[in-house]
DNA sequence: ATTCATAATTATTGATGCAAAATATTGTAA
DNA sequence: TTACAATATTTTGCATCAATAATTATGAAT
């Protein structure tokens, strides 16, 4: 789903938006590792483009977190103590706990229907044998980014992605975690199961501990 | 040659960050108005700059939500409907409450103090008689922004106050209204009281009261 | 008179060049 | 050999320049 191959008419971006989405690419690979300094001029010769662009790009990733501006002294991707590490996760837990809740209150049938089929999906991607992990990972993403849009609130929606960009800087990420898969399906049924009961209440609780549990597995795992 | 003075402060920032502060500050005092386009070339000229900086700076903006970028079509400061006011309103409120009951489990007696001293010099600048209306609000923010810090979450700080920066674009943004001084200082006022109460539940609940009441403000007031 | 097409103007976007600043290097002296 | 200073190189930051895309204006045809 990336937008690298986005069609030109329908989504003209920038040149300095596509040069951020591949960075962002290469940081959250770690390809480009934590603390390490970026090289603008290797960078731009690498892209064939010129150095005005990509420092645009730059502050956009500043503006988003995943790197930092020293003044006379360029740009280095961020690191990410075990403190922002909760920090964030707790911020994430408060946003998202509180958009289910919104969408329990406000969300159509057919909306419904969407999270069920999302979850499915999932449930459908989290199967044991199967090792598409990638997968998973990105169908739960979804799901996420599925009942944040269902709450309505852009401001929300900007603020969660940016969080969950800087969660992505880490390695030991239990967002990207395997081995949680079997738990957290079972987290998301209680979630749905709260939301079908439209129990703004129990949805956010039920979101709060999903949260929890996965930064518990995040903390306990060196 | 800069018609800015460049004065070398202890903490010297960069030309971008310079124009972007200037360009917040003439958003803020609604010389700039929302919706209206953002002529590049005048404003670079009138201060006397190159255009590279003040696209650095109009991507920061754009990062912070205070403008918004149209491809090819260039930079407008970006208009807030009254449902954007309620969503970043409900954000700000959720975060602060939050953070305050962090603050009311965590102070220690001299930071409490200190947010008792803010008050003290809130309810100083509130009193009937005087309208030293700026003194009241800058103290406001400045207590608010005490609770964040010493909530200790940079993440949160940085979410608050570019949402602040948003409900600043509004004309009729409670955050600023007068009127609402005296029932402003007796709600400071139960907060300051939970807080020293040690009490995190009732702390966020008097936080969450405070919003409400400043939203209502804010929405019956044409 | 209205509409469509084409040209011209205007504004954004990307490239290149230059100066200032910070770091690294080298040389000298103690 | 080590420490300090001066020089050189690297790199950021800003300015200027060129090209591309869009909007507006103008003209012709129906």
């Amino acid at each position: 789903m990336t937008a690298l191959s986005a069609v030109p008419s329908l989504a003209p971006r920038a040149l300095y938006e596509e040069v951020a989405e591949l960075i962002r690419q290469r940081i959250f690979s770690r390809e480009l590792e934590p603390g390490s300094w970026i090289d603008e001029l290797q960078i731009a010769k690498a892209y064939g483009i010129s150095r005005t662009p990509l420092r645009e790009a730059l502050k956009v990733l500043a503006a988003e977190g995943l790197i930092t501006m020293k003044v006379r002294r360029g740009a280095y991707v961020t690191e990410v103590s075990e403190k922002d590490l909760r920090d964030v996760y707790h911020l994430l837990s408060l946003l998202e706990s509180d958009a289910a809740a919104v969408v329990a209150q406000t969300a159509s049938p057919a909306e419904l229907k969407k999270l069920q089929m999302l979850h499915a999906e999932l449930e459908a991607a989290g199967k044991p044998g199967k090792e598409k992990h990638d997968k998973f990972f990105q169908v739960n993403e979804a799901f996420h980014m599925c009942l944040l849009e269902l709450s309505q609130n852009k401001w929300r929606d900007q603020m969660v992605a940016d969080l969950r960009k800087v969660m992505k800087l880490n390695r030991h990420n239990s967002l990207f975690k395997t081995g949680r898969i079997t738990e957290s399906l079972a987290e998301h049924q209680a979630i749905m199961a709260a939301l079908n009961a439209k129990d703004p209440v129990a949805t956010a609780a039920r979101m709060r501990e999903h949260f929890a549990n996965g930064l518990m597995a995040a903390s306990s795992t060196p």
